[in-house]
RNA sequence: GGGCCCGUAGCUCAAACGGAUAGAGCAUCGGAUUUCUAAUCCGGCGGUUGCAGGUUCGAUUCCUGCCGGGCCUACCA
């Protein structure tokens, strides 16, 4: 609603500006003004015309205001301060419209959308990092499925790399179990903690004595071969670890459709297929001399030179014909193996079915709700869903690979398919860490330089890093304290439920507030705060609405219904004007921003945006809350506008909760 | 060396295409009429937005340089 009166409004701005001054204005900025006693929209478009026009930006925007004329949905334009133009919507009927939920149908893209996230190698536990990751992923898909759009959740899994060799070396090398030992193990719960401290072990077996590296390139090249004992191993390891990483992200109801795996890529030959078009493309050059001699190369994105002038247009394009050494990314390297980034060109291929093949898919996991994810196999079942071929892509990695990803989509450019590089997004966050005082508590000894750090990076690769479901265990316990406290009452099952879902929203909104160039400096005693811009405090904010139906005897979904049977127009610009009516209009604002926020976070990628207009809004309604006590309200109007009010702000909170992935308990 | 990112209150973070008095949370101090109310609310304290220039009517935001920190820059995946 919020949104569609910013575009009715801008446009009708572009009509009369060319009306009036024959301005062809591209770009029409609308803010909002700092408080909400000046309107509910600015327009500082005054100022950008007062060069062009020549004429003061207050005198432009009395013309503006003097002209504009009528606008249904607004009430009156005003000049402030230099030359703004505040506008006022018509309170009452945009109140009206709100508490109906009529929006107005938004344009929506055609075409699905491939969501990538978590892409956790499959040789040890989740930590906190893969949360972040997985949390950010699973909130946009949400945000994107919340706007209309088709969605594939995949999830890509690793599982012939070193990483997987490197548990299988510890299993045989280290523990020296068998395959039947092993698939005990992988049997018994929590088998990704075995393989975590399992994988350190084998990290410092080879730091010992580097012969023992021996071990892994045996181990990694009858992987790569397979049908034999050790691929499967390293195949039921790696399936056993997958199965917990789904069972952990379902915890946080985070679900995947389908699981494409580097195994599929490598046996059904993904990778020729690619080779023959980039050949012929001339996107891979070989090379005959120097360090890379007998490799395929490509150039490394972000080092070829742009022309300034069409003068210098020719010396450069001979300057790019020659990749210098340090600008060139090795694809296939001289023993005619293809290394990882040249399986992610063909894979990517494939997302947008540029390829011209297909993995084979097998049922894989059920989820409790019935759904099923499924993974790729070189047969599989015959009926499955169709998945690649997607118009847009989005696939959640951090920083760290954006030079990788960023080659791959030169590679697409370079194949001609700019388009489809255009709609290839690299959702980049920055990694999660631990501070010096949270590395210290779970039993690591520091150096000087360390604890000096405000923050020091994870390492899987040495066994240091908080586990996903560690975490989650420390949430829930520490939320069911509160819980047993406040309500001795409840049953087990109940409290159990309750602290589940509390911990579930402190730790979804605590990954999700952080923009995503931030580092996330991971300390439990700011994870495991349930008070202030924290997932609970919305939460608590549901709560206290629903509380007041429910002690009231209403039902909550028919006071939004049926809003405007029960409050007449006129009653609604009553309440909603002076002092305590501009309180509670801020409110109503708030509460009809939800998709207009979800567009933002969309376009900029940036889920953040929707923490913080969830915890804005659950901050004015508990402001509302204690100030305007709705029960015993003893004019009858007006009780029947605030419990319309907060129906309208249960709703919207339910809503954004629902976007970032966390529900509101019944009580808390 | 090259590329990318970050630097804002004691701490952790915001600030939508450049906009009106730079905002929250935490911490700290002081308060909240027995109500749908404490996982909450109100108030106090707290800022030369790393530094120096430039562009602009206007800069935390854009540009240049410097300072400090991080990440990436393998024929390993």
């Amino acid at each position: 609603m919020y949104r569609h009166l910013e575009r009715r409004l801008v446009e009708h701005l572009r009509e009369f500006l060319r009306r009036t001054y024959d301005l062809e204005t591209a770009n029409i900025v609308v803010e909002q003004p700092p408080k909400i006693e000046f309107g509910e929209y600015a327009l500082p478009v005054a100022f950008e015309l007062a060069r062009s026009l020549r004429k003061a930006p207050r005198k432009i925007a009395e013309e503006i205001v003097a002209g504009v004329g009528e606008i249904s949905g607004f009430e009156k334009f005003e000049v402030a301060g230099a030359g703004y133009i505040n506008v006022r919507l018509s309170r009452a009927e945009f109140a009206t419209a709100v508490a109906a939920d009529q929006s107005p149908a938004a344009d929506v893209r055609p075409g699905k959308v491939l969501v990538e996230h978590s892409s956790i190698n499959p040789n040890k536990a989740a930590h906190i990092g893969h949360l972040r990751n997985a949390i950010l992923g699973d909130t946009f898909v949400r945000l994107l499925r919340f706007a209309g759009r088709e969605v594939d959740v995949q999830n890509y899994i690793d599982n012939t790399g070193a990483q997987v060799a490197d548990v299988v070396v510890g299993f045989l090398h280290i523990e020296r179990k068998s395959r039947a030992q092993i698939e005990a193990l992988a049997a018994a719960p929590r088998f990704d903690y075995v393989c975590w401290d399992l994988y350190a072990r084998v990290a410092h077996w080879y730091e010992e004595d580097k012969a023992n590296l021996q071990a892994r390139a045996a181990t990694l090249h009858s992987i790569e071969e397979g049908n034999n004992e050790t691929a499967a191993i390293a195949d039921l390891i790696s399936v056993a670890v997958l199965k917990r990483h789904l069972e952990t992200m379902d915890r946080l109801d985070i679900e995947y459709d389908f699981l494409p795996r580097e195994s599929e890529i490598l046996h059904l030959h993904f990778w020729d297929a690619a080779f023959t078009k980039l050949k012929e493309a001339g996107v891979l050059t070989y090379e005959n001399d120097g360090k890379n001699s007998g490799c395929w190369v490509m150039r490394r994105a972000g080092t070829a030179k742009h022309a300034k002038t069409n003068a210098e247009d020719a010396e450069v394009n001979a300057e790019n014909a020659e990749i210098k050494e340090e600008d060139q990314k090795v694809i296939v390297r001289s023993n005619g193996t293809v290394g990882y980034v040249g399986k992610d060109i063909a894979y990517h291929m494939w997302k947008f079915g540029l390829l011209g093949r297909d993995f084979g898919y097998r049922k894989f996991y059920r989820y409790p709700n019935a759904h099923d994810c499924w993974i790729s196999t070189t047969d599989g079942e015959k009926d499955h869903p169709h998945f690649g071929e997607v118009a847009e892509i989005y696939n959640v990695i951090d920083a760290r690979q954006s030079e990788p990803q960023n080659t791959v989509i030169e590679a697409l450019r370079g194949l001609g398919h700019g388009e489809a590089a255009d709609r290839y997004t690299h959702f980049s966050y920055e990694m999660v860490a631990l501070t010096p005082r949270c590395a210290a508590e779970l039993g690591y000894t520091l150096s000087d330089e360390d604890k000096a750090r405000s923050w020091i990076e994870v390492s899987g690769r040495k066994g240091f890093g908080v586990k996903a479901d560690d975490l989650l265990d420390a949430l829930i316990a520490s939320a069911r304290k509160e819980v047993d406290a406040r309500h001795p009452e409840l049953s087990e099952v109940e409290r159990a439920g309750i602290a589940t879902q509390v911990a579930i929203g402190a730790l979804r909104f605590f990954m999700l507030k952080f923009t995503k160039p931030s580092v996330i400096a991971f300390d439990f005693n700011d994870a495991l705060s349930f008070e202030g811009e924290t997932g609970p405090y919305v939460q608590y904010a549901v709560v206290r609405a629903s509380n007041i139906f429910r002690k009231g005897g209403y039902d909550p979904e028919s006071f939004c219904r049926d809003a405007a049977d029960r409050i007449s127009t006129e009653d609604f610009a009553k309440y909603l004007t002076g002092e305590s009516g501009n309180d509670i209009w801020e409110l109503w604002l708030a509460a009809a921003k939800t998709s207009y926020i979800v567009g933002q976070c969309i376009a900029t990628t940036e889920p953040a945006y929707l923490a913080k207009h969830g915890f804005q809004l659950a901050q004015l309604f508990n402001t509302f809350y204690h100030r305007y006590p709705i029960l015993s309200e003893a004019n009858v109007g007006r009780k029947k506008f605030l419990l319309v009010t907060a129906a309208v702000v249960r709703r919207e909170l339910i809503r954004v909760l629902g976007a970032m992935g966390i529900t509101a308990p019944p009580v808390m």
